[in-house]
DNA sequence: ATGAAAGCGCTAACAA
DNA sequence: TTGTTAGCGCTTTCAT
């Protein structure tokens, strides 16, 4: 492979001009430049990267993990933060954990070995985290997308969960529904604790008083939603709504409503987080809370990158993304859910 | 960031024993090898890839270069490519290209930069390809998925679409649909003339004649999926079934069956390439032609690993990977289908 | 079994 | 403005 010294002597200068030319480093005169460019181009010569970087300690490359490349919510994150490291001439490059956390200790130990300036972390999910500690104390930078690393202290990009429980559960409740069940993530999970919060905050303002009873823990995964959903369905006296917390369930929510043969929102209220069911032109289209996944890529990796450059310092931020309600179908208000009982006898 | 230097000093050993401790090369006393592997703890010691890499003129570092990551087909495949990469020690690098062919010069220029030890390429759709030669000229192992690069030899993973044409045909006319309609991709891209040709290939065995009247071409996004169903779906006289040659363009069909109340298989059959539309429990589940994704790309990473290596010698080579035909309701045989023009009168 | 030292391709300080 | 050269952290040959 053409390295810069036969670029050199093709050209006849220095290797140094030849630098010079490609990084604009020192004036060079025209003539040599125009020289180097053609011998650039005449050997098809690409600077081996791995001996800039080995140099210049930095290597303009930045890691990003996700955990379960499956999940639609992780490609539109990895779009944002592509497309704003691209701008700012970074390259970044994805791995997949497949939530599992030895795959992330290996691949956070391989990028911290070919020595990334940064790493965007959407960690898996797992108590485990002795690995990222242990890069942040390195002064590797790094930013947590999504969820927060317990007990490491590090920059994050994360939604404003317990805002959306809130507005989830204040849209219900607004919508005329009062006996609303959530059919939630697992409890270890942060985001499952806040947007029960919020939820939680909706009920109380509205004076009505919420009971366990009514909350169900899936493990996050689609068969979760549709066993909840049936058990809950089943059950004698049926809530009035259904929030789930996150896409992949609601269409497992979907299914047994389907199978149940019980019409949404007509039988049943529904709302969910995330956006996953909403590309499917099925009924019934469901009301949601989304993440601006785009959004908040680009964030976290324009935080990444003022790390990295020294833009930003102090002590680690936390950004708070807000999500958004977009009402549809699945919450239409229903005459006769303000006096359900009357139908329902 | 600590380097063998120090770990040398803080064993009390040269450079070169701990490089030897670190990747078996020589044999190292046990007492030595000891004190080694106790400060490469002790320092949380990651040997720098980049100056390894450089010395010994390879990375173990593959790049896979996708056009669109929000297409659902692509996560699968980059799965298989990982799990595979991960067992032979290489780690997997991905970028995307928005299907815009200035950042798939980029990328793969990054790539060479990097001397990433080969690229696993699904190349964009755009008929500029001397980039891709210039890598190859170069060197650069690079194996094709999906589809091939026009004038570039390369070895290449792909569907065998023709197959999966006249499979997917051949089910149909089995089933008593004898008018067949294709919503088909662009007429540039190989993959869609190769369906089409398995598809011409079924009718022929049929003493079906094949009429371009039926065939319909669209770009392969949602949208085109819906216009051209709506379009076959409005004319007079409609056909039996319509085979859509991939699993977006195949949603917007639902979408247009759905508005218009046409029901399915009542009214008219439905197949597709893909899985898309299969994640998900609404009627009608679509009969398909799946492509196995995560072997493809396990093919894939398995072919360019063995090139890297030098296993595998000679001409580029060309997989083709059979598509399985997966019936389900959408193209059920109907009663009806077999003298449709009594019941349509 | 262990260590000394050259060199991978590049950048940047310094000399010319 | 241009060139010379040391050195980034590692591997590997060659002494010891």
């Amino acid at each position: 492979m053409t390295n810069i010294t036969e670029v050199a002597r093709h050209a006849g200068v220095s290797t140094a001009t030849v630098s010079n030319v490609i990084r604009g480093t020192q004036r060079v005169s025209p003539r040599l430049q125009e020289r180097v460019k053609k011998a650039i181009h005449q050997l098809d010569y690409h600077p081996n990267e791995l001996a800039r970087s080995l140099k210049v300690r930095q290597t303009r490359m930045i890691g990003m993990i996700i955990p379960d490349i499956m999940n639609p919510f992780f490609p539109e994150i990895m779009r944002g933060a592509e497309d704003l490291a691209y701008d700012r001439g970074y390259f970044i490059t994805t791995a997949n954990t497949d939530d599992r956390i030895e795959r992330e200790r290996r691949i956070i130990s391989a990028m911290r070995s070919y020595r990334f300036d940064g790493i965007l972390l959407a960690p898996a999910s797992s108590k485990d985290t002795a690995h990222v500690r242990a890069a942040v104390d390195a002064k590797t930078c790094v930013v947590c997308i999504d969820r927060a690393v317990k007990g490491v202290d590090t920059d994050s990009v994360l939604l404003d969960n317990v805002r959306g429980g809130r507005l989830a559960a204040t849209h219900l409740i607004k919508s005329g529904y009062r006996k609303i069940a959530i059919i939630s993530g697992p409890l270890e999970l942060q985001t499952s604790r806040e947007r029960l919060r919020g939820y939680k905050q909706a009920l109380h303002s509205a004076g009505i008083k919420s009971t366990p009873k009514l909350i169900f823990y899936g493990d996050s995964r689609h068969n979760s939603g549709y066993t909840l959903a049936t058990e809950i369905l089943s059950a004698s006296k049926r809530p009035d709504a259904i929030l789930i917390f996150n896409g992949v369930m609601a269409i497992g929510v979907l299914r047994a409503l389907q199978e149940m043969k019980i019409s949404c929102p007509g039988d049943i209220a529904l709302a969910a987080f995330d956006r996953v069911a909403l590309d499917h032109p099925f009924h019934p289209q469901l009301t949601a809370i989304e993440q601006p996944s785009y959004e908040i890529g680009a964030k976290a990796a324009g935080l990444l990158i003022d790390r990295i450059e020294g833009k930003l310092t102090g002590p680690p931020t936390t950004t708070r993304i807000r999500p958004t309600l977009s009402i549809r179908e699945s919450s239409e208000v229903q005459p006769q859910s303000l006096n359900r009982q009357t139908k329902d006898h």
